[in-house]
DNA sequence: TTCTCAAACCTACGCCGTAGATTTCACCTA
DNA sequence: TAGGTGAAATCTACGGCGTAGGTTTGAGAA
């Protein structure tokens, strides 16, 4: 792709940066990630980018926004039981997770405070609040259910893009209870393993509201 | 501090330079530490770190291993209990991250592999297979305590060193049941909080053993 | 037609990580 | 004691980075 010359229009806007940085997160990681990279990508001059978007990290944030607005195109018919509502909305994120697993560490260390993702916690504290659950389980449960969803998907996010890395062998001797266990750790990153740790979770909250 | 002339040692060591790097990351952040930087704080040139530790992601390592392995300083006296065992873990972890919040990002993101971590996993599971829990909840327990402390103290750490960010105000028009629950959130990263949501994630484990 | 201004580009600066070559000195052996 | 050896540290250099500041261009308003 070849240069505009000055002043002509290289068609550039928020949407279409975010885009192509999403795109490039995606094939090459955070790491690789950077202004000059993504110019070449969208086959433009680094500094047309700034006339758009401030510095690298408001494009950082414009990236985790992008990737996070995805989860609202869906259904928008949602259940009345808080706990189908927390389910759907565990696995609409982890779909996402796995769609950008380079692109989620960004959303796992920023507070989210977009309209999706603030979308996503309205529609669960209201159906745990329509349930009648005591006030201070609801308010805490979002933090409980996304610092879980957060830090589990890091952990099997982390070994790369196509899933999780397998653990490394364990000292039978140094660590017997693990190593007695390691054959149930198989399904380490597995969608029943999600479903199981899951219910773990809701099921916490569900018996906090219960006390 | 001036500069050895060659050949003189500068009494550089895996362990000084790990001191030396978590004391940069803790006073600068993440963004700011590099290699040069480490070297100028040593009184050393950027290449000597080089014969000691192989690049940033090896010295990124050793960051995280250190900071790990301050949790193990302390009593060798351990409960029976498993919930006390997880209990007690969980704070001692909690502390070490507010000790080094800019450090965190760190270990939630990397798998730990290091002795002072699988020594404080493998004395979970001990525990709780001596409480004769079904072992298939047990394997997991790890997975979902890890996954919610990394998850919910990233968030909680994200807003700088001194403590949590206060959230920005909520829009009651937008968001009505989340304005309504906005005074229960003011806790957020007190001890009480996490004490909170703990026991709720104990008590769904301990609930799925019951089943 | 002339003016204005946003969009895009160009140049340059000071950082960064690190490969490769070089210097120095402590210690071992003869 | 003389000479050899290897580890520790430094020096030099390269390509890439984010971005500040200035310049060019062309579309549309006046």
């Amino acid at each position: 792709m070849t240069r505009r010359t000055r002043g002509t229009s290289a068609g550039l806007d928020r949407a279409r940066i975010a885009a192509a940085a999403v795109a490039l997160v995606d094939r090459d990681g955070l790491d690789r990630f950077g202004v000059r990279r993504l110019a070449d990508d969208l086959g433009v001059d680094p500094m047309s980018i700034y006339h758009h978007i401030k510095g690298k990290a408001a494009l950082l944030d414009a990236v985790s926004e992008a990737v996070i607005a995805e989860m609202e195109a869906g259904a928008e018919e949602w259940p009345d039981d808080w706990e189908q509502v927390a389910r759907r909305t565990a696995h609409d994120y982890r779909r996402m997770a796995y769609r950008h697993p380079r692109v989620f560490p960004l959303l796992a260390t920023r507070p989210q405070s977009s309209p999706a993702a603030l979308a996503a916690v309205e529609r669960l504290v209201a159906a745990m609040r329509r349930a009648g659950l005591p006030d201070q389980v609801t308010a805490d449960a979002p933090t409980t259910l996304f610092g879980f969803l957060n830090g589990y998907l890091l952990a099997v996010l982390s070994g790369g893009p196509g899933g999780p890395a397998d653990p490394p062998a364990i000292d039978a001797a140094a660590y017997p209870t693990m190593a007695a266990l390691a054959p149930l750790q198989s399904g380490f990153g597995s969608p029943a393993e999600f479903d199981r740790l899951l219910g773990t979770v809701l099921s916490g909250i569900r018996h906090q509201a219960a006390r």
